[in-house]
DNA sequence: AGTTATATGATTGAGGTCAATCATATAGAT
DNA sequence: ATCTATATGATTGACCTCAATCATATAACT
């Protein structure tokens, strides 16, 4: 018995949604709050997840932004996705001690990830405005960890917004990294207004800058500029250098860390 | 072959903290990351989630303080918990408009979670200083979502200090709902000096103030001070009167929610 | 109006998870 | 030194989850 395609579309959403809310839901309870059978319910989540946002597991499904736990590909020991190596990266960068922060975005994400697994930190001190980055390493030993506040936006899973620039005021950064959703020859960009603006402003606090993004960034002209190339300390990016000549995007190698 | 009773106590924090810290974990994970079979990763499963803060699920555990999916007793369909009842009766008495503050704690997360579950907000603007709270509530619509920003504190996992109380100032609230952990005679206290500081400047910018505590709160009188009874608008408790009574506590009708 | 495509629920067998049970080795108690 | 308690890993059978397959009904297309 087939059911208009923007009748499944609206029930994926859904799902999608109800499985953000609540953090995890089992098969069952998908087939009651939906009325789906099992079947169609594990078709819906095999949709989603492969649109990114959830992550099966055994018997039900897991909020991505809910989760530090490592993806599909990373718990099936496949080679280790680019925001992981660019990840690793960065938190080669991080000093044991000082103040750093950390941006929200999936890549940094997993940076806070892999700080979190990190032994031999004293008293590092992290701000950061990503809900997802206060949650992994509000456990870590020798982490202080600090939110600046802000409006929640909820794609971004990140405080911003007015106060969120006016609280950056009081923090003076030793290195802030942060991502981006573009790169070119201009330098580094984003999509959404508040997110460029919050972001400038992480600029003006801190010593040193990384981005960090991935080749698929590359090229992407997004509208609000964030930063231009000799704003940054480096560049942390799984992306080889002929091909951000390509885009017109030359680097000294020092500025570059490849991933 | 018997273990040490030290050593089964390191692992099954080691286990806790490692849950708590990646949101989710499988239990061949858990075989893999502390060593040890099976059956006993079970058995450590089972001990970690009586004495709270994980939640098992079917091939695995999840971090409670990560997910809204309801407990195993609230999945098992038994008598719904105080607390989930005392949360139901605060979120009665939210408007559907307006501006409000939750507070860190189980039971405001719980309120939060039924805030969610709501229909028919229409641009309720919630501030919190709970990572819990704002991940439950970050994509409810009709809510605007702001975080006070601070020092994340882990055993409350909320955002407290001097930048939590300066954040304070710019917010005027319509009602706030709040926690505590304890409540005599003289009022609602707190263990933390550093919670009841925040606490107390919440109540000086909220217009309505709601206590939710339920009775194994009653009869404590921990040493940091928050609210005299005078100062609440009601106390939202499972607590029958004359329980409240023995303890010194009268309250009239109308500033006893009974849930 | 007729034809094709596909979403659905039911069924099935394979594979995974689970707690109980047991033998063993060692911690803990005497 | 001896005895008791219990944590451990292996095993087992029950139970649960899973994707594939199929028949059906209807959306989508012509």
């Amino acid at each position: 018995m087939r059911v208009p395609q923007h009748i499944v579309d609206l029930r994926r959403e859904e799902l999608r949604r109800l499985i953000r809310r609540d953090g995890f839901l089992p098969v069952n309870e998908i087939c009651k709050r939906l009325q789906v059978s099992e079947a169609t319910a594990r078709r819906d989540l095999a949709a989603v997840e492969a649109n990114g946002h959830i992550t099966r597991t055994y018997g039900g499904a897991l909020a991505d932004y809910n989760s530090a736990f490592a993806s599909h590909d990373e718990r099936s020991g496949r080679a280790r996705p680019a925001k992981t190596r660019i990840a690793e990266k960065a938190v080669a960068q991080v000093p044991r001690t000082g103040t750093i922060f950390l941006d929200a975005g999936t890549t940094i994400q997993a940076a806070a990830r892999a700080l979190a697994h990190r032994r031999g930190l004293t008293r590092l001190v992290v701000v950061t405005n990503s809900l997802a980055a206060a949650s992994v390493l509000g456990s870590t030993p020798g982490v202080e960890l600090h939110v600046v506040g802000g409006e929640f936006l909820n794609r971004q899973a990140a405080l911003m917004g007015p106060r969120a620039i006016k609280a950056l005021g009081e923090w003076s950064f030793d290195a802030a990294f942060l991502g981006g959703e573009g790169m070119d020859a201009a330098g580094i960009s984003n999509s959404h207004a508040s997110v460029a603006a919050f972001q400038k402003s992480v600029l003006r606090h801190a010593q040193r800058v990384y981005f960090c993004l991935d080749a698929s960034k590359l090229g992407k002209a997004t509208p609000h500029r964030v930063a231009a190339w000799s704003q940054l300390t480096a560049l942390i990016s799984d992306t080889p250098p002929p091909r951000l000549a390509a885009h017109g995007i030359s680097l000294p190698p020092a500025k570059l860390l490849r991933a």
